[in-house]
DNA sequence: TCATAAAGTGACCAATAGTCAGTAAGATAT
DNA sequence: ATATCTTACTGACTATTGGTCACTTTATGA
């Protein structure tokens, strides 16, 4: 058995080296400019060995966005297991996603790009491992908001008459589409002379954004 | 000069005709499977000339897009010259996008496509004349939803220490985000079984949405 | 009728994702 | 120690497709 433990171990470890190299290459050129010839030389590994670990190129890419998805999972499980009212909770749980932008720009990146990209693309991968593993923290991140919408209609800091699934996906959704709002004021695309008229920036906008939705989320009186 | 005309109007009439070749296969097989042979193919013109009229592959989709843009625009501009208060005007606007969505699921698409693909695939598109219309057009909507915003704040329907263009930009991400949840939940990505546990569907994510919306933006009293 | 310009053509090129027949390394059996 | 078998690895090769360009066709006008 011992022989098949240390085979094991070293696959893991050469598919780490793997997207190690790979990693590399994204974070450099950017996901559109990546060889899958020059990921294998980076890796010191043979073209074909790539396709031995991974489907497809596709795959690899995800597996590095699998690496930011599980930073982000990490970082949320950490402020959600820190005591506060459910709106404190939904509040701090936004700020996971635009603190993970402002420090891992790279796999903010990616992140954004897989959760926007059309299915289709992603076709040839659904059935992977690394495919499986990005749902299931996709769902984990998911259900924290449920459960903290929850606890916020407990403790009455938020509406009662809100069914805390659909209110989870509004959370998601206005955050998911603020960020990528925000990308492009960064990259100056959009509108931005106007915007700097109106002296709004990230930092206003961020502001903005909590207000509404504490404002939204809070119940009748 | 009725020679330099009819010319004009030919190589529109080109034009025209080879956006149609290329939108029916875009919408037959995605824009991922397009492949410019078969365009010109059906568009009963060499593969070259396509690139007498267009720069790239990237170009021609884009002008399909502008077809939907162009839809998008005139719905929202013929709702907002009807007179209603401005919270009124915000929610007809977040409509349309509901509505072109659900009229113009091929558009739509093609919309989710380029509104959330990153701007370095662009790059050798951004000095054409299709990129500048498209511009064109998004700014024009963002200055229609700042009005609304404005109309919202003079008649009291508003709170009125907002910032109307922030409130803009939070409108426009929050739609959006809220129509690519949507979307990840029709195609059946995404948690589905949990939700219609809950008794979460588009309408309720819809409905839900409208009313924190107007939550959201009331005047404080 | 011929010269010039504009429009159009399609064989060709370049880039690159993915394959597969063959090789090397090393474990196992004799 | 040798032969055999398994597993991992290799890289030349194929297939696909976006884009190019030297050449042809068509139309205009002198």
């Amino acid at each position: 058995m011992s022989v098949k433990e240390r085979r094991e171990q070293e696959k893991k470890h050469r598919r780490e080296q793997i997207i190690n190299a790979a990693e590399k290459v994204v974070f450099e050129k950017g996901i559109e400019h990546v060889r899958m010839d020059e990921v294998a030389e980076i890796a010191q590994v043979s073209k074909g060995t790539l396709y031995l670990y991974f489907k497809s190129k596709m795959e690899l890419a995800l597996a590095i966005h699998l690496r930011g998805l599980k930073i982000l999972l990490k970082q949320i499980a950490s402020e959600l297991s820190k005591p506060g009212k459910g709106i404190e909770l939904i509040q701090r749980m936004s700020r996971c996603f635009f603190e993970f932008a402002e420090e891992h720009p790279h796999y903010f990146k990616l992140f954004v790009y897989y959760e926007t990209i059309g299915i289709d693309i992603m076709q040839d991968v659904m059935d992977t491992s690394t495919m499986a593993e990005c749902n299931k923290i996709g769902d984990e991140v998911f259900y924290y908001i449920v459960r903290a919408v929850q606890v916020g209609i407990q403790d009455g800091t938020i509406e009662n008459s809100f069914n805390p699934h659909n209110v989870a996906l509004q959370i998601m959704g206005s955050t998911r589409g603020l960020v990528q709002v925000s990308q492009f004021y960064e990259q100056g695309i959009f509108i931005s002379p106007a915007l700097s008229e109106a002296n709004v920036d990230i930092e206003s906008m961020f502001d903005l954004y909590f207000k509404l939705i504490i404002k939204s989320l809070r119940p009748e009186k």
